[in-house]
DNA sequence: TGCTTATATCGTAACGATTACTAATTATTC
DNA sequence: GAATAATTAGTAATCGTTACGATATAAGCA
């Protein structure tokens, strides 16, 4: 089915319309599903189909979006809010690994998580929803190309 | 060994100084170990041994100490940068519990993820130097007692 | 169709956390 | 003890985000 017909309805099942506006940046998701955009990455992409969107409504889409747990905020430290496409199911949330060096982030797309949110069941009484899990260090192919000091003290481990 | 002389060392080792100001601040981060403070908190905190003491001092000791890995800047998408001490070796980060209830931030001293690094750098090529881990969730407890919809949306998992 | 009401958008002002900057203070060196 | 460097205080500026009032679009209904 049709990824944005699927969204579209989801949309439809909490009383939302898919509005033109809010179609366009979801294209823009979709069409960028590998990065992490930030919201003013968004509206400058979303600007090249929709010139005349304002900036308020894509962080009002953003929400609405996160509310329909559609893409999940997150925060990797560079002082803005990024946005990321969730699974279809809407469940698992995938890692990431961030290299010290070249800065690349890469997805690792598997549930490595499983056992571990089940141990947090039976020694802490607490059950999971939802995980966060992102590795920083280096590639090795970075490494052997001269690694720059670390002086890096960005939010989020 | 005292942990503030041994602080104070790790100053002396970059050619810092443990100023007095400085120091009213790793005291209140050590007498508050168990919390993840905000900036506004630590400031409001160190007031009460250092009244005079500006905000802007805040804001650079902790980066001081970021950079000299005794604390970790995180954010729990909450708005506010929140600053974790490290542990004594500076390499282990611990895990976190966040109750969607409740709100309580609980801590699992345990490093977990030991197995998956030596995964992440068998299949990724990746050297780990740091994670993040946090789970998102409910304690059996507070399910109980009624849970409030969930239309939470901030950052971080 | 025309009127009414609710929903969504636009542009911008307001907000709040953080950073940058200047002057004043304290320590260090010669 | 004067000169230099490091640190702090206080506040202005910055920047991401949110709030707000006015306008526009869609839905419901006679």
């Amino acid at each position: 089915m049709n990824r944005v017909a699927n969204i579209s309805q989801q949309f439809a099942a909490h009383n939302y319309k898919l509005t033109p506006q809010r179609e366009a940046i979801v294209r823009v998701l979709l069409d960028n599903e590998k990065d992490h955009l930030s919201v003013e990455e968004v509206y400058m992409l979303v600007k090249r189909s929709y010139p005349h969107l304002g900036l308020a409504t894509v962080y009002r889409t953003l929400e609405l979006l996160c509310e329909l747990h559609i893409v999940q905020k997150m925060n990797f430290g560079d002082g803005v809010a990024r946005y990321d496409l969730r699974d279809d199911d809407h469940v698992h949330m995938h890692h990431h690994l961030i290299c010290n060096v070249c800065g690349k982030l890469e997805e690792i797309k598997d549930d490595w998580l499983v056992e571990l949110e089940a141990r947090v069941a039976r020694e802490y009484g607490f059950s999971v929803t939802d995980h966060r899990l992102d590795f920083k260090g280096t590639y090795n192919s970075c490494q052997k190309n001269g690694c720059k000091g670390d002086k890096d003290c960005r939010a989020v481990s």
